[in-house]
DNA sequence: ACAATTGTAACTATAATGTTTACAAATAGA
DNA sequence: TCTATTTGTAAACATTATAGTTACAATTGT
């Protein structure tokens, strides 16, 4: 399972969505999610990073970097969670029996099937369409 | 991110079933691995309530107990993986805060709607084509 | 210059995983 | 019936990731 990052960072958008231009600080930000300023300001920097939003000391967040509909939550996803992997592999088999010696290029090529569909799927949810469901 | 049990779990069943009827024991089934024959036991045990295979004392894994065909890996990963959900959701909200009062719904949509498709991918999987992919 | 806030590092507690040891229960086969 | 073998399960340990916290240098609007 992901960690709660992804849905952090998701909440985090959102409260910088609807504050409208309005600067919001990590603290704010913090009491709405009832979790800690600096856990906060470590996912804003990573999705400053990536280019979704904008901050600046002193001030806070000023906004979205690019419209809620052009953030996908692919792309938040990629800019916070930092194993990607749906499955972990155990690498170490035993190439001298013949399932050990090939069953980590099949179960990669599985991983690759599940996790393109994951991902597409992800690419097609928007920010917007989380705000839509906040109203 | 996943465990590796769901990994080491097809390994252990494309082992019982290229074994073709000869039982094969938890020890055997761990050199394959290079892993610990109690993990690969605890997760016989697994397999074997969810109705994959069959074992017996004194002798080992006899067998699937039912076509490979038949077994998908959507099954496979029921049997063993603790953690199903997809994401981890940060429970705790500031409910007076708008945001913080609703985005718990929402984001438990989105986690059905991602993991609904993840699980409909791995259901299109089965053991066979791992069988096919190991020749 | 000052005060507020980001950005980041370091530390702690907690939980899950992977690994190992141990042993009771079951049972095939002599 | 006895014995040796293997499952099935519990308990303990080391490692790792996360979540949460404290602290502080760097930045910058006023």
């Amino acid at each position: 399972m992901y960690s709660t990052k992804f849905s952090v960072s998701i909440h985090i958008l959102s409260v910088i969505a609807l504050s409208d231009g309005k600067p919001v600080t990590s603290d704010y930000i913090a009491s709405s999610i009832n979790t800690n300023p600096a856990l906060v300001r470590r996912l804003m920097s990573a999705l400053k990073k990536a280019g979704l939003i904008k901050a600046q000391t002193r001030i806070g967040a000023t906004g979205l970097a690019k419209p809620a509909g052009t953030i996908s939550l692919k792309s938040v996803f990629k800019a916070v969670e930092k194993e990607q992997r749906l499955f972990a592999i155990h690498e170490d088999t035993n190439h001298e029996c013949p399932v050990g010696a090939k069953i980590g290029d099949v179960l990669e090529h599985v991983n690759f099937q599940v996790q393109t569909k994951f991902e597409e799927e992800l690419e097609k949810i928007h920010l917007s369409d989380i705000l839509e469901g906040l109203k």
